[in-house]
Formats: C-alpha cells, sequence, structure tokens
DNA sequence: GTGGAGTTCCGTCGT
DNA sequence: GGAACTCCAC
C-alpha cells in the first residue's frame, strides 16, 4: 500500500505522528516538549539529535545534549548511532549532566583551583571528610551528624550557593551559625585533597563561566543547539548552567513531564519547567499526549488520580488501542498475604505465556521488598530486587578502589585511610591520630607524611612495621604503574595487600560473591585506557550491569521504576502510611501530598497490558503490626476504570464499607497514619482473623508432584546465596529445613542450594 | 585493637 | 524486626 512520495521523506520521521514531528522539526529558539509518559519522548528525542545532524545544522560536536541518568545518555547514544552511524561518536557533549560537566572542568579546572586530574568523591568519601571537619571544629557529631551537614552541602550546591553566596539564614541551618564556615573548611579540604564531589562539578562550571566570560562564550559558541531530557528533574545550578550556555543562541529544547516530577526532595524543581516561557520568551510549547504504551484503562486509572493535583501544565493521554482489562483493585488482609497473592498470580501469568520479565512490583519503600523476597524464595519464584546495593558501593568494591587510588593519586587521603588497615594490620586510631597529626604539621599528604613516620621512632614497634609496609606496597606499586597493564597491576595489588586473602578466609554468605565481584572489577577495568580513565568512569558511572539469561520478575521502588515499562504491574501497599508516606506528608504537607500522587500516576502508567493495586488491612512495620486503611488514591480511581475485589470473605462489599469509614475518619481528623479502619470493618463485619484454607492450601502447591533433589540428606551442609552456610535439618519433598549459620532456620527449595564438600 | 553486646533509627536515590 | 552503629571488656 505504498504510496509514491516526491520527496521521500527521511527514515528518521517516519512513524512519527504530528507533534514529534513538530518537537523534532522545531529546531530554531526555545522549544518546551511536555511528554507525556509513553507517549514516545525519546523517539522524537533521538529524532531530533539525527535532524540536527542529518541536515548539516550542526555538527556533532556542537549540540549538547544532557539527561539525569547514565542509562538514559546510553539510550540516546546508543539510538541516535543506529541512525547516523559513526559520526554518534563525535557527539562529545552528549552525556548526564555531571559527565559532561566533569568533561568541561577538567580542561578548565586550574581556574578552581583544582588540577586537571583531580578526584571526584562520592557520598561515602563526602562523608568521611565532614565527620573529620566537624571534629576538628571542636564540634560533637553526635548533636551535628555529618550526615546532616552532607545533605544542607548538597542542598546549596543544588542550589548554585557557594559558602560566599550562601545565604545568611541557612548558615544558621547548622551548628549556630557556623554553617557557612564548615561548608567553607570542606570545600578548602576538597581543593586539598584535589578533589571534587558531585554537586562541586556543576558548581565549579558555573563560578567558571561567571568569573571567565570567555570561557562562557566559547561554549556558548560551540554549542548551537542544547537538548535536555526529564527537564522537570533539573534542580537550580543545572537550570542556571543550561540557561548560561543557552543564552547566547536560544535554540534551547527541554523535555519533561510535570506530571512525572518524583525527585523535589533531592533538589529539582518543577518551577524550572513551569516558568520556561518566562525564561526564554516565545517558547513554543509542544505537547506529546499520545500514548503507545498502555490500554485505555490504565490510562484512565492514572488521568483520574493525577487529575487531583494542582497546578498542572495540564496534558490528557490518550491511546487508539482498545479494550484491555480494567485495572484490578484487591484488598487483602496482610503483608504476606499480599506476597502470597501476588505469586500466585504471576504464576498463573507464567502459565498463560507470560514472560517473568515482563512483569514488575513496585513498592514505596525499600522495606516492602522483604516481603516479597521471602515467599518468591519458598516458592521458587526467579526474582530480582533493583536498586539498593549498586555495585561500586559494596565494601569490597570501595576497598579496591581506594587501593587503586592510592596508586594513582598522590594526594588521596580519603583512600589511603580506607586501605590503611584493610585487611587488618594491626594499626589502630591511635597509629592513625599519629600519622594525621604528622601530615597536618607538615602539610603533606598521609602517604609522605607514613613514608617519613616509619622513619623516626614515634609510632611503637609494631605500628610501624605494619605501616612501613604499606608504604612500601605503595610505592612499589606506584613504580610500577607504567610498566604493567592496569588491569594486571591491579590483580597485582589486591593479591599482594593481602585483600584477597582477607576475603578467601571469610567464611560468611557473601564473602564468595565478594571474590568475584573483585574479578569483575579487574575484568571491566580491561576495557579502558587507563587507570585514571577507569577510576573517573567508576565515580560518575555507578551502575551495576547484572546481565542474566533467567527470566526474573522485577521488584523495585516506584522511583526506580520512572522511565521502565511492563507488560504487568504490582502496584503495593497502597494504604495511608505507606502510600502516599506518613513522613513525606508530615514534612511538606499538600506539596508532598501532590508528589506522592505523581508517583501513583508514574507507577500506573508503567503497566502495558494490565496493573493491579493492592493495600492490606494489617501491616508489620518496623516490627509492629501497625492496621491500615486503603490509601487516598484508591479513592480517586475512577470506578469505570477499575475491578474492586477482596480475598476476605464478605467481598467487595466489606471492602466499600471500610473505604467510606476511611472518608469519615479523615474528616474526623487525619495524620496518625494507622486508622482504626480496619478493625472497625472487622468488628462491623467480621474480616476473618485468620487466613483463609483457600489460600493455606495453595501455598503448598509447589511440592506437588515435585520429588525433590535425590542428593541431600538431613545432616548436610550446605550453601545458600542469600542465606549463607547452613546444615539440613529436614526434608520435605522439594523442600528443605535448613538451620543456617547466620540466618537461622528457614524453609528453601532443594534448587537454591548447593552443598559444600 | 578487636570483637561481642547494647542501642538507635528506620524515605524515595542520580551523579 | 533488623542493620548499623557505639561502647566497653578483653
Amino acid at each position: 500500500m505504498s504510496v509514491p512520495v516526491p520527496n521521500p521523506e527521511p527514515g528518521y520521521l517516519r512513524g512519527l505522528n504530528a507533534p514529534q514531528r513538530e518537537a523534532v522539526l522545531t529546531t530554531e529558539g526555545p522549544v518546551l516538549v511536555l511528554a507525556g509518559a509513553g507517549t514516545g519522548k525519546t523517539s522524537a528525542l533521538t529524532a531530533r539529535l539525527t535532524h540536527l545532524v542529518a541536515t548539516r545544522k550542526a555538527w556533532p560536536s556542537e549540540i549538547l545534549a544532557v539527561t539525569f541518568t547514565n542509562k538514559a545518555a546510553r539510550e540516546m547514544q546508543h539510538r541516535v548511532g543506529r541512525m547516523i552511524g559513526d559520526a554518534v561518536e563525535g557527539m562529545q557533549f552528549l552525556g548526564t549532566f555531571h559527565s559532561v560537566a566533569s568533561r568541561m572542568l577538567r580542561r578548565h579546572a586550574e581556574l578552581v583551583g583544582l588540577k586537571s586530574n583531580f578526584t571526584i568523591l562520592d557520598t561515602d568519601d563526602q562523608l568521611r571528610l565532614l565527620k573529620q571537619i566537624i571534629a576538628a571544629a571542636d564540634l560533637d557529631e553526635k548533636r551535628l551528624p555529618a550526615r546532616v551537614l552532607g545533605g544542607l552541602i548538597d542542598k546549596w550546591k543544588n542550589r548554585g550557593w557557594t559558602p560566599e553566596k550562601l545565604p545568611e539564614d541557612e548558615t544558621f541551618a547548622f551548628a549556630d551559625g557556623r554553617g557557612r564556615d564548615l561548608y567553607a573548611a570542606y570545600q578548602a579540604r576538597l581543593l586539598a585533597l584535589n578533589a571534587a564531589d558531585f554537586g562541586d562539578l556543576l558548581l565549579h562550571m558555573l563560578t567558571i563561566f561567571m568569573k571567565h566570560p570567555d570561557v562562557l562564550a566559547q561554549y556558548q559558541q560551540r554549542f548551537k543547539y542544547v537538548l535536555v531530557d526529564e527537564y522537570q528533574d533539573t534542580n537550580v545550578s543545572q537550570y542556571l548552567w543550561l540557561r548560561l550556555l543557552a543564552q547566547e543562541r536560544k535554540n534551547i529544547c527541554c523535555v519533561g513531564d510535570d506530571d512525572q516530577s518524583i525527585y523535589s526532595w533531592r533538589g529539582a524543581e518543577v518551577a524550572n519547567i513551569l516558568r520556561f516561557d518566562q525564561d526564554f520568551p516565545g517558547a513554543k510549547v509542544i505537547r506529546l499526549e499520545q500514548n503507545y504504551r498502555s490500554t485505555g484503562h490504565i490510562l484512565g486509572a492514572a488521568g483520574g488520580v493525577i487529575a487531583k493535583n494542582s497546578g498542572r501544565l495540564g496534558k490528557e493521554l490518550w491511546t487508539e488501542a482498545e479494550g484491555g482489562e480494567k485495572v484490578s483493585v484487591l484488598g487483602v488482609w496482610d503483608g504476606p498475604e499480599e506476597a502470597r497473592w501476588i505469586g500466585d498470580e504471576i504464576e498463573k501469568l507464567q502459565r498463560q505465556g507470560h514472560s517473568l520479565n515482563d512483569v514488575a512490583i513496585l513498592v514505596r519503600a525499600q522495606f516492602q521488598t522483604r516481603e516479597f523476597e521471602d515467599r518468591f524464595i519458598s516458592i521458587g519464584l526467579p526474582y530480582k530486587i533493583v536498586g539498593g546495593f549498586r555495585f561500586y558501593e559494596r565494601a569490597e568494591i570501595r576497598d579496591a578502589l581506594a587501593y587503586f587510588r592510592v596508586v594513582a593519586q598522590p594526594a588521596d587521603d580519603l583512600a589511603f585511610e580506607r586501605i590503611v588497615n584493610t585487611p587488618k594490620r594491626g594499626l589502630g586510631d591511635k597509629s592513625l591520630q599519629r600519622l594525621h597529626s604528622y601530615a597536618r604539621a607538615q602539610n603533606i599528604a598521609l602517604t609522605s607524611a607514613a613514608a617519613a613516620l616509619t622513619e623516626t621512632d614515634e609510632l611503637p614497634a609494631a605500628a610501624r612495621r605494619a605501616l612501613s609496609g604499606v608504604v612500601q606496597d605503595i610505592a612499589r606499586w606506584r613504580g610500577q604503574l607504567d610498566d604493567l597493564p592496569h588491569a594486571e597491576l591491579a590483580r597485582l595489588i589486591l593479591e599482594e595487600s593481602g585483600y584477597i586473602a582477607m576475603w578467601q578466609a571469610d567464611r560468611s554468605a557473601e564473602a564468595a560473591g565478594r571474590l568475584e565481584n573483585l574479578q569483575e572489577l579487574t575484568r571491566a577495568m580491561e576495557e579502558y585506557e587507563n587507570l585514571a580513565a577507569f577510576l573517573d568512569h567508576v565515580a560518575l558511572v555507578m551502575e551495576n550491569e547484572q546481565s542474566d539469561a533467567t527470566a526474573k520478575v522485577t521488584i523495585m521502588t516506584l522511583h526506580a521504576a520512572k522511565g521502565l515499562e511492563f507488560d504487568n504491574v504490582f502496584l503495593v501497599g497502597w494504604e495511608e502510611g505507606v502510600f502516599p508516606s506518613q513522613r513525606s506528608l508530615d514534612e511538606g504537607g499538600n506539596a508532598s501530598l501532590e508528589e506522592e500522587r505523581r508517583l501513583a500516576y508514574v507507577g500506573i502508567t508503567r503497566a502495558k497490558r494490565k496493573a493491579y493495586i493492592l493495600h492490606a488491612a494489617n501491616r508489620r512495620i518496623y516490627g509492629q503490626w501497625t492496621s491500615s486503611i486503603p490509601s487516598r488514591f484508591v479513592g480517586e480511581l475512577p470506578d469505570e476504570h477499575i475491578d474492586v475485589d477482596t480475598t476476605m470473605s464478605g467481598g467487595a462489599s466489606l471492602w466499600r464499607a471500610a473505604l467510606s469509614d476511611r472518608e469519615s475518619f479523615f474528616d474526623v481528623g487525619r495524620g496518625t497514619g494507622r486508622g482504626p479502619g480496619w478493625s472497625r470493618a472487622a468488628a462491623q463485619g467480621g474480616i476473618p482473623k485468620t487466613r483463609g484454607p483457600l489460600l493455606e492450601a495453595k501455598a503448598s502447591a509447589v511440592s506437588v508432584g515435585n520429588p525433590g533433589r535425590k542428593d541431600v540428606s538431613v545432616g548436610l551442609r550446605v550453601f545458600h546465596s542469600k542465606f549463607g552456610y547452613g546444615k539440613i535439618t529436614a526434608i520435605d519433598g522439594n523442600k528443605l529445613e535448613i538451620d543456617f549459620e547466620k540466618a537461622g532456620q528457614k524453609r528453601v527449595l532443594d534448587s537454591f542450594i548447593e552443598l559444600v564438600t
């Protein structure tokens, strides 16, 4: 059915709808693209980049394109690469805010007193440094914790405030007005260490742009086009940075969705997107509203919830897709039942041919994941938990990196401190204190101080010998920097330092995994040009890409789910106090409630085919059984898009009773978050205090018809990837009763354990 | 200096 | 309920 076109349009426009095309073709002047969830934002963005290059409006190197996450940057790079081929390599300024800013800062580092090989510190380093600063200022670290100061400094940097620019009242936010001094002291220490934290990457560039107009002009000239993804997540300093860079040519295109702004607690300013047309007069606003992801019922449910928010720029998602299932809303008795029901439902989906990869469980807070983890382990349902521990935050990785940093960057005191007594060498606080005061007195780096100190007899003989060993090791490794390939040197360091041996000697559950991680680390290093390049990568690209062929259910927070999509999505814990989070409401009142509501909107719109929303009547929070009432967001779901049900006897009517109960409860006065709703409903309608027999029967379904493996017997020692080492105490079909050394008694499926010989 | 016992506090998380 | 941190005895 192809109609001949006189001027065949370029491939990158194919398949785009009218507003998407407009977003691609409106290259000149400021443009704000309001892209609702699932409206083909990334397609439009990549087409726009392709268009700019393909029509020779700019060379790849003349485009600034920033995202927040490495993942988004990588995807954009990948998709543009498919369109324009190798030319994408020329897009040196396509990346995250931080990677682009750090690339710039390395060029101009000396303008703010850094050297171009500065170290990028992460939160952990930052915290340890702050602890030292607080101690040095003779303040009580108990009453004035480093993390509080760290949080403040982050906030200040996010707002573009250097110590000099810090408003007077802000300095009183910490230690009776010493906030500014401590902030300044911290900045001075960073310079002395030739280090920058994440906030500095942008803030230093802002300082440079303002103090050195020639540098700014150079970049303004260079960047013919500026493109920003997830604009609703930008903070003030990112906003200022962008505005300075785009001021000259004004060809700035910001893409975002005010309804998906869920990071205000991290410094994001929705105001940035709301006042875009004031910042850039004459800005063209383009709305992407046609959704290609979800069914009408899912969009209807999400739209009904978000409509309750005020101050929106306004968008209405629609879809051409017809039919689909309504959103299931289900009330259950308690947390364990929620997990049990979902496990059963997922197995049902699996039997219908859905891959586990197409299933996600979205929680409000990390603690909610445990219930599912426990359940899925016991029924043998493969799952992965996204978030939580990241690869580069693991202790063993950080230790290893500290070793490498000490070798590569002589002034890196923080790294030195981390490894000087890891593995244990008998160098305790006292020796370290001597070392510190010596370094401070001489005004030299710790490694140099350590070398000098071992020449004196200030330290006890044992400590002196230990320290001297470390110093010699480091000196030797530094000497090998240019002779050995860096990955090989890394392995040598881990071996000679005794670090590998330390974990080999460790019999805990994690030790084997840690050793694997270390291997993975040194293997990954091979892909980088040199040690410095690798360390830079690690500092900026904190991520854990585990590619595993087995299909798994994804369990993650609503925040982590933004930008992703799944066929089947379970939204769990929709109870007052959990979601919306009580803590959030207490802190931020109505603004926070609206942010929680946006989170609900983000959650529902992740689903392509089917969304489930669950709420439990009882939940154990911090070891305390709490009865809870359904989230107000449940009541905001439009009736015509949902199916309501409950697993408790009495059916949906009982659930409705509880919901209307909720309303009266809130009229009386809200705030405790643990209302009498369900217990009152129980009193009225008689919710069974025990779980229904139906569900109990299902729980043991796994062992039916499965004889279990033959190689296990009572008394055998086994290893489990989560619980560690243990001994089998009983066998029940394919289920084993195991007494774990650390985790205690557990019932697990035999396929999850390995025999230890 | 290290390990065991007592205590505290618990959110969402990218770079 | 439990990780993570602190304090004290060896």
